[in-house]
DNA sequence: GGAATCATGTGAT
DNA sequence: ATCACATGATTCC
C-alpha cells in the first residue's frame, strides 16, 4: 500500500462518530499501564472484547500499521531509533534535512510567518480568531484560524471540548473569537486529507509567540517525517545551548500541535517527557508516522 | 533501572 | 522577586 493510500485509509474517520483513535487510544494505556508484562495482542483484543482480526483492521484503517508493528513502534527503543540512527549524527542529519525550504509534515508543505512583537504582546486584541472543533485521527480537534493562516490546532477526547477550548482561547485572551466550522473545514480537509496535499500552495501558519518561543517552533517544523529531535538539539540549534529547559516550555507552549510536530521533540533517554495534550496522544502519533515511513 | 539534587532560561504573576 | 516548567547531568542507591 502507498503511503497516500494508507493515509487516505488513515482518515476516512474523520467523519462524524468514527472512532478508531478510541481503539487506539485504549490500547496505548494498556500497553503504558503494564509495560513491564508485555500483553499479547490477544490479551488486548480480549480485554477491549474484539478478536485481533478486528484489532488489525482497525490499525491497518487507521495507520497502514498491524497491531504488532504499531506496537513496536512506540518503544522506547524506536524512540531512540528516531533521534538517530545508532546515536551518530542526530543535529546534523535530522535537522539538516528540514534546513532548506519550507517547514513540512508529511506530504503537506508548510509556510510559516511569525506575527510581530507588538501583536504577540497585545494578547490578540484586535484579532480575530474563526474556530470550530472537527474529528481527526487522534481525537477531536480544535483548530482556530486568523485570515493570515493557520493559528491554533488542539486536541481532545469527546467529553473535554470544553477545557480544550478554554486552554486554546487563554492564549490570546483579548482576541475575537466566533465559531465558524465552515471555514475551519477547509483547513482539516487540508491536513488530514493527503488528496489534498501539494495541490495547492503550502498551508500557511501564523506563529504567534514570543521571539523565544517562535525560534524554537521555527526550528520543530525542520524536523524531517520519521526523525526526532531532543529538547537540548534545539537549544544548540537556536544558539542557547544551555537552555534546553526552556526549549521544553516552550515546546510545550507550542499552539499549534501536530502541524507543527512538537511530538517529534523527545528527551535525551528517548523517553517521552511529556506532552500538552497527553503522552498517549504523542504515542499515537509517532506510532501513526511509523506507519508512514514504514 | 530509579530517586534525589543541582544548574539552568523563559514567561507569568 | 518568585515560581513553574514537556531538561539534562551527576550522584547516589
Amino acid at each position: 500500500m502507498s503511503f497516500a493510500s494508507r493515509l487516505q485509509n488513515a482518515t476516512t474517520d474523520i467523519t462524524p462518530g468514527g472512532g478508531d483513535y478510541e481503539t487506539v487510544r485504549r490500547v496505548i494505556e494498556m500497553l503504558t499501564l503494564d509495560y513491564r508484562d508485555q500483553p499479547a495482542l490477544e490479551t488486548i483484543a480480549a480485554r477491549l472484547g474484539q478478536s485481533p482480526t478486528q484489532l488489525q483492521k482497525t490499525f491497518t484503517r487507521w495507520a497502514g500499521l498491524s497491531p504488532k508493528a504499531f506496537l513496536q513502534a512506540v518503544t522506547l527503543d524506536h524512540a531512540k531509533r528516531l533521534l538517530g540512527q545508532d546515536g551518530l549524527p542526530l543535529l546534523e542529519t535530522a535537522l539538516e534535512l528540514g534546513l532548506s525550504g519550507p517547514g513540512r509534515l508529511h506530504d503537506l508543505f508548510v509556510s510559516h510567518e511569525a506575527m510581530s512583537p507588538g501583536e504577540w504582546k497585545a494578547k490578540g486584541a484586535g484579532l480575530t480568531i474563526r474556530h470550530a472543533f472537527h474529528s481527526s485521527p487522534f481525537g477531536e480537534a480544535l483548530v482556530m484560524i486568523t485570515d493570515r493562516g493557520l493559528a491554533g490546532l488542539g486536541f481532545c477526547d469527546p467529553g473535554e471540548e470544553n477545557a480544550c477550548y478554554a486552554d486554546m482561547a487563554s492564549r490570546w485572551p483579548l482576541a475575537h473569537f466566533v465559531e465558524d466550522r465552515a471555514a475551519t473545514g477547509i483547513y482539516v480537509k487540508r491536513i488530514f486529507d493527503p488528496s489534498n496535499w501539494q495541490a495547492e500552495q503550502p498551508l500557511r501558519v501564523v506563529l504567534i509567540g514570543s521571539d523565544f518561543q517562535v525560534r524554537v517552533w521555527q526550528s520543530l517544523l525542520q524536523i524531517p517525517l520519521g526523525r526526532a529531535v531532543t529538547y537540548s538539539d534545539i537549544a544548540q540549534k537556536i544558539g542557547q545551548p544551555t537552555a534546553s529547559r526552556a526549549v521544553g516550555a516552550a515546546v510545550g507552549r507550542n499552539p499549534i500541535s501536530f502541524v507543527v510536530p512538537c511530538h517529534r521533540a523527545l528527551g535525551k533517554s528517548g523517553a517521552l517527557t511529556g506532552y500538552h495534550w497527553g503522552l498517549t496522544r504523542k504515542r499515537a502519533m509517532l506510532g501513526w508516522e511509523a506507519g508512514c515511513v514504514g
